[in-house]
DNA sequence: TCTAATTTTAGAATAGTTATAATTTAGAAT
DNA sequence: ATTCTAAATTATAACTATTCTAAAATTAGA
């Protein structure tokens, strides 16, 4: 907490409540949040937050390196505060995202006739499945 | 050419100029176009084309299969009539999409504690790299 | 040729995101 | 503690991509 503070002091970001408590949310939030799942989830706190603020905040976050957009969801774009390169899984009937820690670096070396072409920069991979939940309710 | 419509027919499609102009762009295409660059090349023959026309084909060509939805630019979406399964590789600069034909799936198997929770139905790896284009610009 | 069902079209509606400008606030300087 | 200014928040407008609606036009089969 007062960690939290420091840190982002250090980035240039004046701390106010509804700053702060965006970045609480994030902080090992694993969810995936869509920029309408913060709104949300800080309206609870904060009634007169700003859609705005959401996004402003986001963008700053993003500019420092402390957030990631996802782009798995073709209706939203979704952000991971686990900056650490990983990969995801989403079920095709919920789009929970989970998280799929494994180093697939070596496993997915790029053809010849790409490498040609492109100076590789990285990857990413999306995995789809049928999450544990999804799968009781369709079993019926 | 006559196949084109025949095989449209046999999936219940009534064909009109405008669909089969979209069909044809279609075709083969390893651009991956959006609905607005489908729309502008259609345009060029049908100046009348309607916005609607493109999306309720898309629509239709999903249904049944012939197209897929590429989720790799936030901005839009983007289609691709080649529905084998392949990955991509989109310029960091320039956004191009290239086809990544490359079969991983041995290569991407998924943990355990993942496959304890989701069952697995498929995946998609998203390359990053800079084109030939865009090395040469960025050169200078 | 006639007809019913489908398709196209213009335009309105909606969803997600970005921009604008007035107001408020954080935090540094006094 | 008070003052000051840059940065942040807010309401709202604007914008982009996509979907919906309903009327008019077209297709394909009878
Ligand atoms: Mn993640
Ligand atoms: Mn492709
Ligand atoms: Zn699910
Ligand atoms: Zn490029």
């Amino acid at each position: 907490m007062k960690e939290l503070i420091a840190k982002y002091r250090e980035k240039g970001l004046k701390i106010t409540p509804q700053r702060l408590a965006i970045f609480k949310f994030l902080e090992g939030n694993t969810s995936h949040p869509s920029a309408e799942d913060i709104y949300r989830h800080i309206k609870k706190t904060y009634p007169a937050i700003s859609f705005a603020t959401i996004y402003n905040n986001l963008q700053a976050l993003k500019e420092r390196g402390e957030v990631l957009e996802i782009t798995i969801d073709s209706q939203k774009r979704h952000y991971d505060p686990n900056t650490e390169p990983h990969h995801h899984i989403i079920c095709t009937k919920c789009n929970k995202i989970n998280d799929v820690f494994h180093d697939y670096s070596e496993a997915v070396r790029l053809p010849n006739y790409i490498t040609e072409e492109f100076k590789p920069v990285g990857n990413h991979i999306d995995f789809y499945g049928i999450c544990r939940t999804c799968q009781k309710k369709g079993g019926r």
